[in-house]
DNA sequence: CCTGCAATTGACTGATCAGTCAGTCACCCC
DNA sequence: GGGGTGACTGACTGATCAGTCAATTGCAGG
């Protein structure tokens, strides 16, 4: 049965924000997904392999999200808004998933195998800069650094939202954006 | 001995970094600073009471370089930029313990009021930044807003540095905050 | 030299948990 | 129906660790 190595997951993936999961026991995991401590080494060798099966799966469901939030045509910035938006949008949706995404990724219990797994998540984001620096549309930066610097900005404007859920979640966003944006565009964005 | 209780606090700071800290017993702790394991317990009420000290401290010494590098008068630009650099530089001398801050940030192990603690210590820049608004430098965006976006961009660019240690580390530095400067700044910078 | 006190010690406890494994069970094919 | 297969079970183990506490040490003041 696949559905019982998902149902891990998403059991694990509950319990670990509920309580850290460094204080989630595997023992409890089996348990609230309906089956056997030991069905649980089953599927994954180690805790550590579920925890980090987790975390691909968080990965790849926002990817899934921005993939389809992103216009595939328009302008360079419109495009890259749309995945920015989109990026803020899931995390908003799902805050819980978004909070212990950031956890997992600092934590040593990710090996550098999964991290790497993420990274081409985002191709298309990188891809979509490199093209833009080629076509004069914005500075020449090295892209590697760009896109870091695109991530925590993002990351930084949820952080923000969830700090002050008071906030208009949209206004933030784009201003966010924007901010990034003239950061990076060689002409003057039309504002 | 006020000498013990910081020796603890170094001792743990330093294992955490090489271990995790959630590999990191409190009797491997206490023996590596030459202390009994019960005299841990004399210094601090838990192992989380440590872990909270041990963030503290990373973080003063942090905001004491920070204050000692930036620059007290010049223009909004480069009073900004020297906090920026000395961030930077900061995280540069000492990996090992911004990697840490890092980690124990995000922890659950971090009660509300050491985190609220910390908040302060960047009050300079939060000042600097209301008074550049007012007199109309730089856009007018929730100042809490901005100081979360120039931190995670700090954060970003250290992140980039670290995982690319070939790059030369004062452009790298001098790029990130050029970007932020004119994401926000409303006159053009002289680039 | 003694007394009292606080700091220090480290063996110990009680509890927790990741991971194991001998056995059970459900299901499929002959 | 029977026997072979592999998923599943859950009690158990071996090890780890935070935190305790009775005993000891060292020291200051008389």
């Amino acid at each position: 049965m696949i559905a019982k190595r998902a149902k891990l997951i998403e059991t694990a993936t509950r319990l670990f924000h509920e309580r850290g999961f460094w204080d989630t026991p595997t023992a409890l995991i089996a348990r609230e997904a309906g089956v056997a401590n030991g069905t649980l080494f089953n599927y994954f060798p180690s805790k550590a392999a579920l925890v980090e099966a987790v975390y691909l799966g968080l990965k790849q469901s926002w990817a899934v999200h921005l993939q389809a939030a992103a216009p595939q045509s328009g302008s360079v910035h419109d495009r890259l808004a749309g995945y920015w938006l989109g990026a803020i949008d899931w995390a908003r949706a799902h805050p819980d998933r978004h909070a212990l995404l950031g956890q997992l990724k600092l934590s040593d219990e990710i090996g550098e195998g999964a991290r790497a797994d993420g990274v081409d998540m985002f191709a298309a984001t990188l891809e979509l800069i490199g093209e833009a620096m080629t076509s004069g549309v914005i500075r020449p930066i090295d892209p590697g650094l760009l896109k870091t610097l695109a991530e925590a900005q993002v990351g930084a404007a949820i952080q923000f939202l969830t700090t002050h859920p008071e906030s208009p979640v949209d206004e933030i966003a784009r201003t966010s954006f924007e901010i990034f944006w003239r950061g990076i565009a060689l002409a003057p964005s039309g504002d």
